[in-house]
Formats: structure tokens, C-alpha cells, sequence
DNA sequence: CCGCCTGACTTGACCGGACAAATGAAATGA
DNA sequence: TCATTTCATTTGTCCGGTCAAGTCAGGCGG
């Protein structure tokens, strides 16, 4: 192999352990972060690149394939490669692989359903849910326990679309909670699960349900399930009295360049 | 291109839209959710692969690629490649790209100290945090405000370890939260941020300084930040008094295969 | 028996080449 | 002028080949 101007191997071609194309991502990166090229425009060509560098297609390539999972770039086949950003924020990730840790409590809990009812949403519920106005809904109160013979864990709310209503058919004689339900019979999976935490009182008419004093601290945690198109389809809201309950997530760091 | 067994592609080589490495890498998927190789077991090499499928060297290794991608296997150099799962399980991301995100609030808070000690943590102490009996740590207590004006945002106690204390007189003068300012001084990262989060009452000591009544019900978030080696070095913990907060993660499904 | 060396094997990196698929600008025709 | 077609360019896919780096089992020597 030849050298270039690209990355000055005629001094360190024996010395850098780093393979070649890690040296060309490298060097990418810092021009991106030097402001060589604006966010928007595009990079040099893949052959460009080659010249640039003195090295083959296959490298230049495997560079830019780092640089496009940093999301620093987008290639685009018959367009070229355009900068999206001129360095990788820090990222903190939570990646979270098993069902307990997405709902924060072991599958096999036990929910009563108390009472449910359809309605059809007016402007204001239709705000709140982010949905049409009009739209037809059920809406389950319901209280969750670890064990039937458990202190309840929380009173738990529950909103389903209407035409999905049958999945609630299956709340306790298949395992797994509604949003796994839902997909079982109806084939729709949750692109986006939005989850909001609060704190509160709980409500007089939910105290004795729960076995607590009325005003009560309690956990809000609200769950809006969004569908491959950005529908929502199912919303569960939890009242966890404390000391009951604590909500984790562990957040890892995310290195610059993988 | 000549056809072989493993693909079947006498019959769909002109019909399948997908490529070549896609076909391969989704045939494996499918032997390995059929129980073909148990975890911990050695798949084919990448030459016995090219023999199976009646592919070249390089469409095997893009294949082995979005399997290792997955977190199906592993391949190591010398060695071969490692059955680590049978099917990718479910998987849904919080992905934390900026600081307002990662905090639940503007990076521009104000906040006021009002009192900082230095201990050494007793046995009941350690265990808490997370630390050895004995080591030194600074305590913080102070209010947050959006801005000076605004009613105080939380109660917030900082624990930091002494060895890190200068960074402490940072606060107020440079931006960003305490973590930032250790990584600034000292160049300790977080590698792993553990969040939990619970409801309570605001204590009475804490309540007139948050201009709330006594009992009013709080989200209590703490963090602990742990570096490169799991050593915890800063733990900082918020009490919100309702209704002023409310903590958002938004959760992302990830695709099976790339 | 244990430590070291060697050699066969496997994956990682890199080169060169060819063709396919997609894009966007320019040219053409109505 | 606008819509369609054409063409040059760019990235995506795939083949074949070579050498490097790493692993591990077997053999040998102390």
C-alpha cells in the first residue's frame, strides 16, 4: 500500500495499532468536529475518500459505516453521504430487555377489574389522550396485586381502544399485561411507549381499596402505548401508595464511535 | 452465481427483494429460534457457511454481522463464532441525547446552597451508598430554582466524594450539573447512571424552604453515578413537591434484525 | 506433571473488480 | 412551461483473493 496526504502513514504505518479504516473515521470525525463540512452538506465521495486516503473502496466504506452508526452521517445509495451532526452528543441509554423491567414488576402479577365501561371521547378526554374527537374507548378501573394474597400494589386505569376491546377478554386467563394481550389477538405492537411519573395524593375513593390512610403519597405512573403509525391504542395509569413501590432505570453511557 | 441447498434459490433468485447477506443472516435466525444450535455452542465457521448458502466469504460475514448486531452471537478472531441467544427478545430503548433529558430539566437551573459537610460513611452509611466504611464524602444540601425568581423546583442533597470536593465551587459559576462539573476538574465519567424514583411527603424542615405545606406529597428522585470501574462517586437526590414536576421517558421498540 | 512452542485453523482487515439499484440533473417532447 | 425520459454519478451488493491477528490443541522438553 501506497501512502497519502490522508493520514500521514508514511511515519506511523508501523506504529498505529488502530486498522486503517478506524484511522479514516477517526480522521472524519475530527474534520466533522473542526467544522470542515456544515450540517446538511454533503461529504466527499467514496472514491474521493479513496484518493484522499490512499485506500481502498472496502475501507473507506467500513469508515463510513462507523460514522453512519455514530449517527453523525446518512448515506444515501445514488446520492452521496450527507453530515447529520459534527459530533456525537453524550448518549446515556436504557435498554431494557425483559418485561419486568419495563413495567417494573414481575409478569405474573394478579389485576381484578372492578368495573368497565365504553364511552366515546369529547374534545377534552380527546386532548388528553391524544386522539380523535368522537373516538370509542373502554375504560377499566382495576386493582393490581403481586399475589391474591398480596397488599395491592395500585389501582390501576386502564384505556383501550374500543376495537381492540375483546384482548381484556384474556386479563387473567392468559399471562402477560393488556399491551401483550393486544398484540396477541390484534397483531399491533407498541412502536413507542411514552411514560410519565408524577406524585399525588391517592384519591379518597381509592384509599380503602388500597388498604391506606386517605391522602396517602402516592406514585403516578402513566403509560401511552403508540402504534407502528403513532396511534394511541392503550393508556395505563398506575397509583402506587408509597413506601410500596420504586420505579428504577439504570442508564448506561454510550461510546463516541462503536 | 451457482445455486446451492441452503438458500433455495434456484426458485427465488429472480423473486426475493431482499439480499443475499439478508437472506442468510434471517435462515439463521430461524435455525436458531429452531433450537438447531443450543446457546453456548459453536455455529458453523464462515467457509462452511459459504458452502452451505453457495455464497462468497463476504456475503457470510455481512450475515454474521447482523446476527452479532442483535445479540445473537459472538465471533472472536482465531476462535469462531458463539451461540449467545436463540431470538432477540423485546426490546425498547430510552435514548438520552441531551442533557435537558437526562436531568428532567433545563441545563440554566439556579442552585442555592445552603449548607455542606464532610463525613466519613459509618457502616449504615456505605451501605446506602454504596461505598466502603470509612471513605469521606461531602454533603450537600440546596434548593434548585428555574430561575432566581421562580418557586424552588426541588430540595436537593448532593453526596460527592471528597476527593472531588473542589468541584463543588464550581456551582454558580460554571454551567451544568454537579456530574458535568466533576467531569470538567477531574475527567471521571459516568458510566452508569441508576435512577429510582418514589413518592413521599415533603419533611417539615424541608417544606417552608419549598414554599409548600407540610405533608404535601413529593417525587423523590435520586441518581447515583457510578464510573468506569462501578465505584459510586455522586449521588444527588431531588425532592419535587406536586405538582410542580413530572418526570417523561420516552420508550423506543428496536427491530429484531438491523 | 507443567510450561512453552508450534502449527492448523478461524476470524479480521484489506485489496481489486464487476454489476445493481437509486438519485438527481439535464435533455427532450408535448 | 411542465412532464417524461435519459444519462451520469453515487452508494449498495457480491465475488475472489491475500495476508494478518488471534485461538487452541497437541507435542515436546524439563
Amino acid at each position: 500500500m501506497n501512502t497519502g496526504p490522508g493520514l500521514g502513514m508514511n511515519k506511523r504505518e508501523q506504529a498505529d495499532p488502530r486498522p486503517r479504516y478506524r484511522q479514516v473515521a477517526d480522521e472524519l470525525t475530527a474534520q466533522l468536529r473542526a467544522g470542515v463540512w456544515p450540517v446538511g452538506a454533503m461529504l466527499p465521495t467514496e472514491t474521493e475518500l479513496c484518493a484522499t486516503f490512499a485506500v481502498s473502496r472496502h475501507t473507506v466504506r467500513e469508515a463510513l459505516r462507523l460514522l453512519e452508526e455514530s449517527g453523525l452521517v446518512q448515506r444515501r445509495q445514488g446520492s452521496g453521504t450527507t453530515v447529520l451532526a459534527l459530533a456525537t452528543p453524550d448518549r446515556f441509554v436504557q435498554d431494557i430487555t425483559d418485561m419486568a423491567e419495563l413495567l417494573q414488576y414481575p409478569q405474573e402479577t394478579r389485576l381484578t377489574v372492578l368495573r368497565a365501561r365504553t364511552f366515546e371521547a369529547d374534545a377534552e378526554t380527546a386532548a388528553q389522550i391524544g386522539c380523535g374527537e368522537g373516538e370509542a374507548w373502554v375504560r377499566v378501573e382495576a386493582i393490581r396485586r403481586l399475589r391474591v394474597t398480596t397488599a395491592p400494589l395500585c389501582f390501576t386505569t386502564l384505556l383501550i381502544r374500543a376495537e381492540y376491546a375483546e384482548a381484556l377478554d384474556d386479563i387473567g386467563v392468559l399471562p402477560g399485561p393488556l399491551y401483550a394481550l393486544i398484540e396477541r389477538r390484534y397483531g399491533v405492537q407498541a412502536a413507542l411507549i411514552e411514560v410519565d411519573i408524577a406524585a399525588s395524593n391517592v384519591p379518597p375513593h381509592q384509599a380503602e381499596l388500597l388498604e391506606v390512610e386517605p391522602g396517602t403519597p402516592a406514585l403516578l405512573i402513566r403509560r401511552r402505548y403508540l402504534d407502528g403509525q403513532g396511534r394511541v391504542y392503550e393508556i395505563s395509569e398506575g397509583a402506587h401508595p408509597a413506601p410500596r413501590f420504586t420505579y428504577r432505570a439504570t442508564l448506561k453511557r454510550i461510546p463516541e464511535l462503536p
